[in-house]
DNA sequence: CACACTTAGACGAACGTTCGCACGAACGTT
DNA sequence: AACGTTCGTGCGAACGTTCGTCTAAGTGTG
């Protein structure tokens, strides 16, 4: 109950030097069962918790991660940020860590801000999430020699830490699945290059079809920013094409694409499934409100976080992890959206 | 460029204390003009940056702000959690603070984490989401005397800051509109009892109807917990009532409630808005993907997020705010859901 | 020119922790 | 019995900051 109570208070109690107090708790030194009886019942009369900015003061840490993402805005949310954050928040909270934090906004002052936070001691290491190519976050923190882990890739030439979805794999899985279901002509929709995340996705969708011996219309690869409009023009982009090379399938790097996607094609009065297969990439919570329901790709997203925090914690705790990369498959979930195709 | 920059380094290379350099940098002392610039210029050119955790052994205070939020499973992921991080995180820095995490799940040994972080002097305050009648947290918080600020309302008896979205003025607007658009019989999506977001959002419904002089049939209003699901068989048993019983209109207090009464309508073969107008609450970042679009009640987040740091920091830095609660209130984006009725 | 009075800045101490070394007692070994 | 070796603790120092007191000049007054 009451504040502030430090380790001379505990060691005033066990009758010993504050000094054996706090050894003991870390377990660095060895004292007789009785003495260390002792303390430990002090510390539990006493409820004695550590002080985090004494200990900071010495030992130039302070049991605090800065997490790093890029905030959208309100029409393209991130349909997966809340389950991230649980994820890593409660992974870290086993190690003793918590996550502070840390927008990344396009701005010129924004790595100073980094820097300042790790010069005055502020976080212990960083996950880094939204990566792009020549992402000047892992620059910076290469270049600082500062602990971190992504969540996703970047220029394959640095050498970090990182974890990700295989997103290559996944668009596989998608794009033979509507093989499966019979289409023959199938489109992507994807992000402009400049992403490695979105390159790595579509490169699935080349590989299917590849293994699957279909050839592949230039104009079936649309590329674009933005969410669902981007989706929904692009589709209409494709149904416009003529009927011999118009696409029966359409697979989407993200989900809000599959959502302008569905709206096209229902109101160029196509049907989804039957006529146009569809698939996404998320599975946000929403789609499988849609109808019908969105097929999309389901990222292992506690997993992830869970890999990511222990990836950090070893490294912040001196034992370098042997797997420097780990790759995490996304689990394809089938809904309406690419059933029940009927080939003319 | 070189870490661990301090205090005495500058000191050395202006040619004072150390202390000195404390307490002009933080103006508590007059200096002449010579030795200020003199250590400005030093400070400049090491870059200096104050650590954090000397500062904080001293003051007890370390720029840390907790927040509080209660992570949601897949299926209703929080729509706005992703803005109103950004907003607060935003926020907080230009005041020199920072964001730490601290999900409240609702566990036996939650309420000891709160205390063992405020014991051992981590944060400075908290911010509060997603709060009950009851809520735990600000019965604690309330108890230690620590400095906190709620989005969103308690116990009226308990005293506290806090900043609120009028949902009762949010629901009011939503059911004059559906009244001015012609529906007659409008009923009603809530939450269960025990929700105070929830019940403020009733009575704007209950206000509105009474305001427009139209009878409630105690069969309208619904109760349940979880997310489309409730709002698709909640729907269902509407439909089901007697055709000179059955609303033609259905308030809901959160966006994923009108998903599933979306669906439930259309799946019975009802038209959304010339038959069946629907509003939500929130105005999700996907509402306007589906077709029809959802009318829905937009919260003003952004201004929500700016408004809570700057009271909790006016409560850090000792000038008590007057306006001990502060109001704000939505704006009714109107979309197809609710137009187009059609008496018959 | 002696006096109090302001001013600019120095200085020691403290916050709560961890680190490294010192030291006495008990122990086993020759 | 004399001698290293461990074992169980104590103790001074340090981390970087802020706080309160103190001093040595400079400033005006009689």
């Amino acid at each position: 109950m009451p504040k502030g109570i430090t380790l001379k208070d505990v060691a005033r109690h066990a009758g010993v030097s504050f000094q054996t107090v706090s050894k003991v708790l870390r377990d660095e030194i060895k004292v007789s069962p009785d003495t260390r009886a002792r303390i430990e019942a002090a510390v539990a009369e006493l409820g004695y918790k550590p002080d985090t900015a004494g200990r900071s003061l010495r030992t130039k840490t302070n049991l605090l991660i800065g997490y790093s993402w890029k905030p959208n805005f309100q029409s393209k949310a991130n349909p997966i940020l809340e389950l991230f954050l649980r994820s890593i928040v409660q992974a870290a909270e086993q190690s003793k860590y918590h996550i502070m934090l840390f927008p990344y906004c396009i701005q010129d002052d924004m790595l100073t801000a980094y820097r300042d936070l790790i010069r005055t001691n502020r976080i212990d290491g960083f996950i880094l999430s939204d990566l792009n190519y020549d992402d000047p976050r892992v620059e910076l923190l290469l270049e600082l020699d500062f602990p971190f882990v992504g969540f996703g890739r970047s220029n394959p030439e640095w050498e970090f830490f990182y974890v990700d979805v295989d997103g290559r794999a996944g668009l596989r899985m998608a794009t033979s699945h509507l093989v499966d279901q019979g289409h023959k002509r199938i489109a992507a929709l994807a992000w402009p290059l400049n992403s490695s995340v979105g390159e790595a996705r579509l490169n699935g969708y080349l590989e299917a079809m590849q293994k699957a011996s279909l050839p592949i219309d230039k104009d079936w690869i649309l590329r674009g920013e933005g969410a669902i409009e981007f989706g929904y023009q692009a589709t209409n982009t494709l149904l416009d094409l003529p009927e011999t090379r118009r696409p029966t399938g359409i697979v989407t790097i993200v989900d809000s694409f599959a959502i302008g996607a569905m709206r096209a094609v229902t109101d160029r009065g196509f049907i989804i499934g039957s006529e146009i297969g569809i698939t996404g990439f998320d599975d946000s919570p929403f789609v499988q409100c849609l109808s019908p329901g969105l097929t999309s790709l389901r990222q292992p997203i506690d997993e992830v976080g869970q890999i990511t925090i222990k990836l950090l914690v070893d490294i912040l705790s001196g034992n370098q992890p042997e797997e420097r990369q780990i790759m995490l498959t996304p689990e394809l979930i089938i809904r309406g959206s690419s059933l029940g195709f009927k080939q003319h």
